[in-house]
DNA sequence: ACTTGTGAAATCGTTCACAGCG
DNA sequence: CGCTGTGAACGATTTCACAAGT
């Protein structure tokens, strides 16, 4: 099955099912229904059934589903299975608070290199990473055969980042920049605007409407 | 008209609408259309016209719309228009790095306190926001009729943090912790979840398929 | 001639409801 | 009997296409 057939608010629904499984694991627990599943998400069971069915089947009728080997087969369906590597660009305040975040790494991804402009801190390391000058980028990216980026430099140099992580052969950017990226037809963007979603907030709150604003998870009716 | 006739996506787009116009500004174009506007979105025109229609009739046939005016009525639409006071709780890497953040003041938002456990940090400031003991969340944002948080606690005290806040008058949330949060009904939530966006791009990345994983929006009952 | 605002059509995603398995 | 997997119905959002304004 092509992953354009299956709808993007499907796979990042996986994300927060794989979540809650961890949690049902870490309280003992072996089986579950997709309604338990779906009540502890405030969705639909026959969301979570849907959305599993996309990938296999991995329910028995008249029984539930396994914690463990669903945990294990959201992992491989996201490619968590194995650890990414990944970069950083712009260790600035918010590119060290992720560098020096430890979840990552739990969730499959380990931070290999951080690029900077200022010389002040090359050759330093954040947390456990090294950090190189940007004109390192291409030579760390190709020679690791890295495929994952965070962009956290300001919206001024995004672009030009942009450009230089795409032909060194990057894949994936998670951009936090707060300015829209060009990028060739094969490489994925993900967009975290912090400042778009309080004004997603004060929208709400301006109107006394009570909505969810979360990135897509369910589409039913008001908010999280 | 009531927000909830209003597609979500369609109010995540004002914001990226406004940053394009604050762009368009800053390059001295006063008139534009809605298919240039568009296009440098990389959306058809129809959208942007539909969704600014939700709100009003901006534009004149056969000539576009008014940059400055059009700025002036997305801040009003968004409430952005005046100064919003927010608070913070959780002052680690990721929350020091949001206060240390000037973007959010030319958006609007002005933090006026942050709170953490940690007494090493009370008394002290970030940026130019006092930090205080959370034991006087409660105090501080009646005191001060906060109606924005962040939250940038581990996922263990989320919960917690988010009834406190929401007890003490919060209409809005931005959650930057993995963990779904429960809330009344009047409240409002975004969140931000890095490891689940990295995820979204391991995902198309394992499968050689490109897409945008950025966030869209949800108009569903996670409590997350 | 160009562009908006908007019904109507098309597309996309969610929820229902039930047949069939364990 | 409970639960999954799924076609069909429903609902939401996007795109089309055009009448009307400048």
């Amino acid at each position: 099955m092509k992953s354009s057939d299956i709808p993007v608010p499907a796979v990042k629904r996986l994300s927060l099912y794989l979540r809650q499984l961890e949690q049902f694991k870490a309280d003992g627990i072996s089986k579950f229904s997709s309604r338990r599943l779906a009540d502890s998400l405030e969705i639909k069971d026959a969301q979570v059934r849907k959305d599993l069915a996309y990938f296999g089947q991995f329910g028995k009728p008249g029984v539930g589903y396994s914690v463990d080997a669903l945990i294990d087969n959201l992992r491989r369906i996201l490619g968590t299975d194995k650890t990414h590597s990944v970069v950083l660009v712009g260790a600035g305040d918010l590119g060290r608070a992720i560098l020096r975040y430890r979840g990552f790494r739990k969730k499959g991804f380990e931070f290999i290199a951080a690029f900077d402009v200022s010389q002040a801190k090359v050759g330093k390391k954040i947390g456990d990473v090294p950090v190189y000058h940007n004109s390192e980028l291409e030579s760390v990216v190709s020679k690791h055969n890295v495929k994952l980026a965070v962009i956290s430099v300001p919206a001024e140099s995004a672009q030009e980042v942009t450009d230089r992580l795409c032909s060194a052969g990057i894949m994936g950017i998670l951009n936090l920049a707060p300015q829209m990226l060009r990028i060739p037809p094969a490489v994925s963007v993900a967009r975290v605007d912090l400042a778009a979603s309080l004004e997603q907030l004060s929208f709400l709150v301006g109107r006394g409407t009570r909505e969810d604003v979360t990135e897509r998870v369910t589409r039913s009716k008001i908010a999280d």
